[in-house]
DNA sequence: ATGTCTCCACGTTGGAGA
């Protein structure tokens, strides 16, 4: 079973990108973030001829993540909980039936945080608290279990192509880094960093200044695997020859097989 | 340093967010 995670940067200007990349890379499930629509003007149709269920849980403007899969979802639940009042789009869980057993997979979009000192770095960190609570009260489940998606976070100094031009920004600050490792200590595995050693590795190319031509990326978009999904892990692929194609999202979608027979 | 995209709105250009 292949599994992806995407930041397609606008579902609605993106829709023939992701419908080549659908028929060419055919993943089993994938997480969507970024489709800057409302579920109304999701692109549904289009997808759904593809043989995807399509679930969304979309805002006017920005955020807004989806997950498409060729199986049916057993449950959808939408919003990351532990705050009522938080009315961004940034998380969507669905749970799938495979071998007789569970698989949860939950596409993510973790807040930007720029500029740090700032309402927007605050609220990055307290969603990052509320998705360890969440990722802990999963885990006692003892399920596979697949945490996807546009983290904003520059884990390691390797994972970005000058950690001086990064230093001042959200996705490298102290308290990130520190906050997306609780994740790794709850017993989460990143699935690119299970399966290769090979640094520098990208996922993220912006659109300014030459950056993809230069290939100063940087590696945001993850897996995070909980035990049980880490045992079922086969290999990973960064799909970055998408980067180069006609109208492009600025992320490149990153896949992962597991042993899972649907 | 700020070169590019996407989306939205009292829209045909500018601002916000990334």
């Amino acid at each position: 079973m292949k599994i992806a995670t995407w930041n397609i940067n606008g579902v609605r200007a993106r829709i023939d990108v992701l419908v080549a990349w659908l028929k060419e890379s055919q993943p089993d499930i994938v997480c969507l973030q970024e489709i800057k629509t409302v579920d109304e003007g999701f692109p549904r149709l289009e997808i759904e001829a593809l043989g995807y269920h399509v679930e969304t849980h979309g805002q006017k403007g920005f955020n807004g993540v989806a997950i498409l899969s060729k199986i049916r979802p057993d449950e959808i639940n939408r919003g990351l909980p532990g705050d009522d009042a938080d009315d961004q789009s940034r998380f969507i869980e669905g749970v799938f039936s495979v071998n007789g057993g569970a698989i949860r997979v939950c596409s993510l979009y973790l807040p930007n945080g720029n500029p740090i000192g700032t309402e927007k770095f605050l609220y990055k960190l307290s969603w990052m608290d509320r998705l360890s609570a969440f990722a802990e009260s999963r885990l006692a489940l003892e399920e596979p279990l697949i945490l996807a998606g546009d983290y904003n976070v520059i884990a390691e100094p390797h994972d970005c192509w000058d950690v001086k031009v990064w230093q001042n920004d959200a996705l490298f600050q102290p308290q990130t880094r520190q906050a997306f490792r609780r994740l790794e200590n709850l017993g989460f595995t990143d699935a690119v960093r299970a399966t290769t050693d090979a640094a520098p590795l990208y996922t993220f190319w912006d659109y300014q200044a030459g950056c993809w031509q230069k290939n100063f990326g940087i590696r945001i978009d993850h897996l995070m695997l909980s035990p049980e999904a880490t045992d079922r892990l086969v290999s990973t692929d960064i799909e970055k020859h998408v980067r180069a194609w006609e109208k492009p999202s600025d992320h490149v979608p990153v896949a992962a097989r597991f042993n899972f027979a649907v």
